[in-house]
DNA sequence: CATGAATGAGAGTTCATTCAT
DNA sequence: TATGAATGAACTCTCATTCAT
């Protein structure tokens, strides 16, 4: 997996030092995706530096040219696999018909996401122990997108006026759930019919009918 | 908090060596309440035996009386905070007028099962990496149960025939993510208020007006 | 295994404390008796107090009662090996025709006590390190005998005049290594034969010919 | 003492990690030194690693970074102290007359050994513990070689058709037992006299008068 | 910039011994 | 005399971090 988008690079790269060499480049590359691979499979404790740079292929001490320490490192995967989900959910929102299609099409392009990146959720949770302020920081915005769309749904008079902080945290509950269960526990059942089902608790739940 | 409820004393327990005198039996209940202190505040793997012992004010060596090593008593205590969600939830449910109304106590009674055991976040989330059998165990223990619940109201005609095990992760999701947002981060809203928004959404999304 | 034949009790007892009842001396008696079981199998550090007590069928502290320290079970068990080797060898000795032959009746003896009593090479060897004295006393009285039994067959004219201690450690080398390979190791040769090809190289070697 | 000798540093090296630098070089023979010391000292389990890594001067955690556990370093060191004898008593055989004289050479040859290197004996005989393979190699090993010396001169007509295995343990008995008495616990006769007094035995017990 | 050896604080665990009942 | 809980020193091993080359 390449841990590192684009635009994500910078963002992961300002926690240790920026590499002023192409050659820099591409072993701050290697080192960062050799830390999810090392963090999703053994967790934060359990992984090691010299986990990651033998993975790597590079020499332990290199590890500390572009990181400062082994919860810098870390830091820096956590905010790149929020940024990655955010920015992989996005795209669905638009070809949306109304609010609760979208809301729909969300559920199902993220638990698409969780089943090429099952990575995720180990590393998320064990932000709540390692980086608090990120995990924070991910649930929060998160549910804050939610409720931003809930709210532009209500004003389009899609959705009920009582839409709230409330809903926007349930939905998002419901989708980490539904993500854990049918993507990394097994993945049985189809995207498309889980959201499905979602789809018509919310439409029935909290939508107007036209 | 005590650690252990009447029955559960002897699931705990059944990890170390059941003590065979009074004074034993108030070593082992003093290290799980210390045991669930600190995992609570520091996490598993910041947590120490040495400050377990610290808090419960026995001998370091004393702890290996009763447990064979720090995952024993972690996954002691996982089960214990199981049991008690299960065994604080349960009671709530007798008194609900139909099953809509049973969710919407059950969250209640969560939330306010949450506040005032608020580590069970940390331990049961932490488990996920120190006993994936007991993670599991709670979550699809809990997600049955909810299921069990939903085909029997639908059932009694209270519900819609398509309640299926999606529904329950849903559920189980949005009362997990809401006793996070308004127990743990912070208890400003009233668990009725809470409980009551779910319900509705409940009510119109799975629920048959009679 | 009786690891106490009578004479050697009070020998044994005399490193801890002599019991004054009947039941006393009962738990005296199985408490050396698992020792001598625990160390055979285990070796003395690895063998545990409680190790003995548990095969003893008796509490841990009841230990205490009869010895002082581990070290001090240990002690006693080594003279009481020591002492078992010396008792089942000498009676052999009487019937011998003349000193060759009582050579090839102690190591057959040996032998056959080796057999039954395996864990003498472990607790002895390991005397060396737990308890020097008794390992060096072992080993210089054993010696001892030897030579005596050396001088007395010269003076009988049955060996030449030449012997010495050093014949008699050589011959004590002999017999501990011939009862480790073809005692302990395996048993697959008679006792007899390989005395008896001793004999024939101690008849050439030091005995005179009549 | 050196406790690795040319050919036996890979052997050693190879239970823990090689070193790729002139450094690690000279820090794992330091440590393999520093662990013959203190392990002829204070035995095994007496013995500490971090006495090893104070005799050596080294931090206690470089210990790790050439053996995996205090078991790898004195099998390592079993190995080395075998190998030695073997490689200082093979060359004294070279000059011999005949086979007894061989016989004597060795014996006297193990014995100057032993005078130098008396931990030799803690060490293989604490090994029938620690590492019961290695034990059993060296003795095996070296009985097999007196075996082929002595069917060796049996087929030159210098010894008995009849020896056998039977006389290269007891062979092998009678030296380990004399260095023990005339090396380890005093040097007070000279090697040639103790080695003398055996080859005569030998002579008269196995030899072929010509 | 890369390498890999060196460091040492800190953790879990063991168990002989003591002690209260 | 018997019991079994309590004690705590001591040990092995881990690994993030530093440093010399």
């Amino acid at each position: 997996m390449s841990a590192t988008s684009g635009a994500d690079a910078g963002a992961a790269a300002s926690e240790g030092k920026v590499p002023r060499t192409e050659r820099g480049r591409r072993t701050l590359r290697a080192i960062l995706d050799a830390a999810a691979a090392e963090f999703g499979e053994k967790g934060f404790h359990e992984g090691s530096i010299s986990g990651i740079t033998r993975r790597a292929g590079v020499a332990l001490g290199s590890f500390y040219t572009y990181f400062d320490s082994k919860d810098a490192v870390f830091r820096a995967l956590v905010r790149d696999m929020s940024d990655q989900v955010r920015d992989h959910v996005a795209p669905s929102l638009r070809g949306a018909r109304d609010q609760i299609d979208a809301e729909r099409a969300a559920l199902q392009a993220f638990i698409g996401f969780a089943r090429t990146h099952k990575e995720i959720y180990r590393i998320i949770d064990e932000a709540e122990f390692v980086d608090p302020a990120s995990f924070r920081h991910h649930y929060a915005s998160t549910a804050e997108r939610i409720a931003a769309r809930l709210r532009a749904g209500a004003e389009r008079g899609e959705l009920r006026d009582e839409v709230s902080e409330i809903h926007a945290w349930a939905i998002m509950g419901m989708n980490v759930f539904l993500g854990l269960r049918y993507s990394v526990w097994d993945e049985e059942s189809p995207p498309e019919a889980i959201a499905e089902v979602v789809a018509q608790l919310l439409a029935r739940g909290i939508g107007i009918d036209r």
